[in-house]
DNA sequence: CTCAAACATGAATACTGATTCATGTTTCAT
DNA sequence: ATGAAACATGAATCAGTATTCATGTTTGAG
């Protein structure tokens, strides 16, 4: 899946034993997506290698020849959303001129992928404990990004001046409530009603 | 600590075996802070039972005179926090008639509650995995009481009108990430200036 | 003072699950 | 076609640790 032109550019993270054929591509390919399920459902400890393995359809040893240890596959499923999200939410604010529209269109673009990646969520957030650079990077990363367009935006008079750091932190926080509203909460309410509501408030707060 | 009127009302969660002497109830405290301490430290999988009695100065089965299971005290100790959070918060409001400067007072509180015990954070985190639960009825029971004193003040024209539900969470998500910043990203910045920054982005929203 | 209930101890039990390894099988460059 | 490198297997190892238990010690009501 994936053939982006942005594909030979990535350090690949040093991950374990990199296959060298195509079969060793596929198989290492099934774990790793064996490991984002399991994990997902399970949780980081009681998803045990075996788990892992039986759902890929492998043998346990297998796991051993892509990955060093089991918290390897955790980190990279973790660095993996991360470049996911954020190549999802760039795309789909691609091109908006328009701070506070993409705003709206980045949110929307995000509430989308969380429920359509409801494991995203659990691991990102187990990475707290499992792998803490890993979570930190994730969220640096994205704060980051978020924090450069701000800043861009109120250069631009798009937005009123304010004190980017907290906005971009407090923005985040936003998106990722109603994510896990979404996914861990399980509300009905649809996306486009969040985004709306949401959008409100980013805007124009709740000063009457 | 904390000798409240408060004391008799809560329910007693049923947990594990009461202790009936004041030395009972001694251990069983010191057991339970030691607890929060290595869990809030190590995470629940990385804290043994061991470093817990250890640390409460214990033998190893004297934890279970008091509690049945490990995870038994994990929940009380989510249960805890969710209860001193919101105690806590609503000392902060008491009495503030105006729904924003109460916005403002509830999440100064908040975050110097977080910035007090650190450990509070990662344990609520961690529930999601430990114990679902606990984690839902903590967010839960905080959103409800957020989302009422929103209509409230929607009725009384304090604030705008708009979808209090999705702004409760939206606000929680708010102060989680700010909390999130002090705690688990040790960010330098004063927490008044975090709360005079998401103060104007709740109060005015970022249009220009 | 006295003894039954409470409380405390820490070694032993029991089980889980990550990681290793000796042994095949498959692939592919030559 | 062929043999060395890759890949795959799954049983065995090995360590950690939650929980139990048989045995003391302390407390407090009478």
């Amino acid at each position: 899946m994936r053939k982006s032109a942005a594909e030979a550019d990535a350090p690949q993270k040093a991950a374990g034993n990199q296959p060298k054929t195509a079969r060793g591509e596929a198989t290492r390919k099934a774990i790793l997506t064996a490991a984002e399920r399991v994990i997902g459902e399970k949780g980081y400890n009681d998803a045990s290698i075996g788990h892992i393995t039986s759902e890929a359809g492998v043998a346990q040893g297998t796991f051993y020849i892509y990955f060093t240890t089991k918290e390897q596959v955790f980190s990279e499923l973790v660095l993996e959303m991360g470049r996911l999200v954020r190549h999802t939410i760039a795309e789909a604010t691609q091109g908006i001129g328009n701070r506070l529209e993409a705003e709206e269109a980045g949110l929307r673009a995000f509430l989308e992928f969380v429920q359509a990646h409801p494991d995203l969520y659990r691991i990102v957030q187990e990475a707290l404990f499992v792998d803490p650079a890993a979570y930190e990077e994730y969220y640096k990363t994205f704060a980051a990004g978020y924090r450069s367009g701000l800043v861009a935006a109120e250069a631009a008079g798009q937005i009123s001046k304010g004190d980017t750091e907290t906005r971009a932190w407090a923005l985040m926080g936003i998106a990722r409530a109603l994510g896990e509203q979404l996914v861990v909460f399980k509300s009905e309410k649809p996306i486009s009603e969040l985004v709306a509501s949401a959008y409100d408030l980013i805007a124009n707060g709740i000063k009457p």
